[in-house]
This record gives structure tokens, C-alpha cells and sequence, in this order.
DNA sequence: AAGCTATATCGACGGCTGTCGATGCCCGTG
DNA sequence: CACGGGCATCGACAGCCGTCGATATAGCTT
């Protein structure tokens, strides 16, 4: 079953656990996980439905995002599901209304897995050798 | 001219100054610049290219990334390509080989960018409405 | 119970993107 | 000056993605 077909049960799903971006080689699943995150953000609807929903401070009903973003309902719903698919959302039932908003620990894990581009690595010893030794 | 079909004549071109991603409300071209930052780490081979070049800790030969990653030159050019054209790497010529390296101020804007997102904003007032109002 | 409303899912379609082989450009070398 | 090699670009093709209208599902309201 396709992580996008699930019938959205999961509400935080193991999806990344944050290996530092420039600290070790990333493993190939590793990196496909990262990029999946780095997807989900890839999109600028969806940018502004994490902002909107961090900047709001508090859980926003879906018709309050339609409204806000201007795009058809199902269109919302789909950004949505792709963002709470990696964990970046968290989904609340209150009775007709569905309400979402940002999980503060999944942005700071990406933050850290971001970061860690950044950093000079290991002055002394060379981990990562590029060539085909 | 698009961004993609320049002439790779200016390294760092001005294509995002990192509006807080929770912060304050994105304008539509800063949700359009933070997706296009986000697009270029959308794929696992890029990703895994910047994790390359962030432990290497020094500027790394196309050619020695050509062989790590397993891929076509040509295709390694065009991911090299993407992740520059954002301003994630930088491009120094060598005689006749070219070498990358990861930009670290690009990437801590990034991670600034990102734990926005992880911060309660405003516990006073709200300068975020959603509603239609 | 019946109806209404909010949300998720389905199916389809146009556009974008990753990938490759072939080719052109540019620089160092003989 | 001609040759060779490293890298960027071109053109093409398959697969993915954002978007919508139509529809299904679920829970309040009367």
C-alpha cells in the first residue's frame, strides 16, 4: 500500500528520522526520504498552506485554507494529504470540521537536517572519499 | 530568459532572501522562491549529490560525481545545474575540470527558513487571519 | 429519518521533470 | 596548430504531479 492510498489512519508516520544532511553519507533510502520531505514542500500552494497554518499559531479549518489559498476544495485536500503523508501536518477531527496544523518537531528535524549542510565537517579526517577507490 | 536556460554566468544570483517561513505571512512570489529551493532538494540523486559535496568539505570534481552517484554526465550536469541555479552551490573552474561546493550561507538561510515553522509566533496578537475577513 | 454540509476520494488531463544519447564548446597538451 | 578530453547543451521520451469536476462518505441539524 502506497503511503499516498492509505486511507490517512497514521497521523504520524514513521516517515524520516533525521539523518544530518552534511554530517555522514547518506544511506540510498535515506536520501530518498529526505527528498520526499524536500517534495512536499516543493510546491508554492503548499508553502503558503504551512505558513498559513504557522503563522495562524492554532489548528484552521480546511474551508478556512480553501478560502485563504483560493484553489478547489479537492485540490486543498491533496496538498493536505501530501503534507501530513510526511509528517509535516497533524490532522484533527472536530465534529463536520477538519482541522490542521504544523508539527513543530518534524520542522525542526528538517531544520537540523538542513543545517547540518552547513557546517565544516571534519577538519582532520576525510569520511567521505568521492572517487571509485 | 528563464533561470534554467541562463548561460550559468552568475553564481549566485539573487533567488531567495528568506522570508521566515513562520514568521510572517509569504508573499505569493516568496512562496514561489522557498518551492524553488525546496524543488531543487525534491530528488533523491541531488540530494544525495549535496550530501556528497557537504562531507567532502572542499570542492569536488564533476567527474569524481559522475562516478559516485552512477550516473550519466550529462545528467549530473543538469542536477549540478538545478541546485546551482538556486544558489545551493557554488562553481569554480579548474583548468579544464569544474569543481561544486555546497554554499553554507545558502544552506543556513535554509534552515532558518525552515524552523520557522517549529516557533510559536505571536502569543498576543494575531497577524494572521484566515478567514475571509 | 431525511437532508445538508464539510471533507476525502476518483478519474482525467496538461504540464513539468528526470534521464539518456548525441553533439557542441572550451581549454590544455603534444 | 591540431588533437583529446572534460563539461554543458540539445532533443527526445517516459513517468510523475498539480489541478479540476464529479462523486462518495461522514457527521450535525431539524
Amino acid at each position: 500500500m502506497d503511503i499516498d492510498t492509505a486511507p490517512l489512519k497514521a497521523p504520524e508516520l514513521p516517515v524520516f528520522c533525521c539523518p544530518p544532511l552534511g554530517a555522514s553519507a547518506l544511506d540510498e533510502d535515506a536520501a530518498v526520504m529526505a527528498a520526499g520531505l524536500f517534495k512536499a514542500l516543493a510546491d508554492p500552494q503548499r508553502v503558503r498552506i504551512v505558513n498559513l497554518l504557522a503563522t495562524a499559531g492554532e489548528p484552521v479549518c480546511v474551508c478556512d485554507i480553501v478560502a485563504a489559498v483560493g484553489l478547489s476544495q479537492p485540490t486543498v485536500s491533496h496538498h493536505l494529504r501530501k503534507l501530513s503523508a510526511v509528517g509535516l501536518l497533524r490532522r484533527e477531527q472536530r465534529g463536520v470540521w477538519a482541522y490542521y496544523s504544523v508539527d513543530p518537531p518534524a520542522f525542526r528535524r528538517l531544520a537540523e537536517l538542513v543545517s547540518a549542510g552547513s557546517e565544516s565537517p571534519a577538519p582532520a579526517g576525510k569520511e567521505a572519499e568521492v572517487g571509485s577507490a
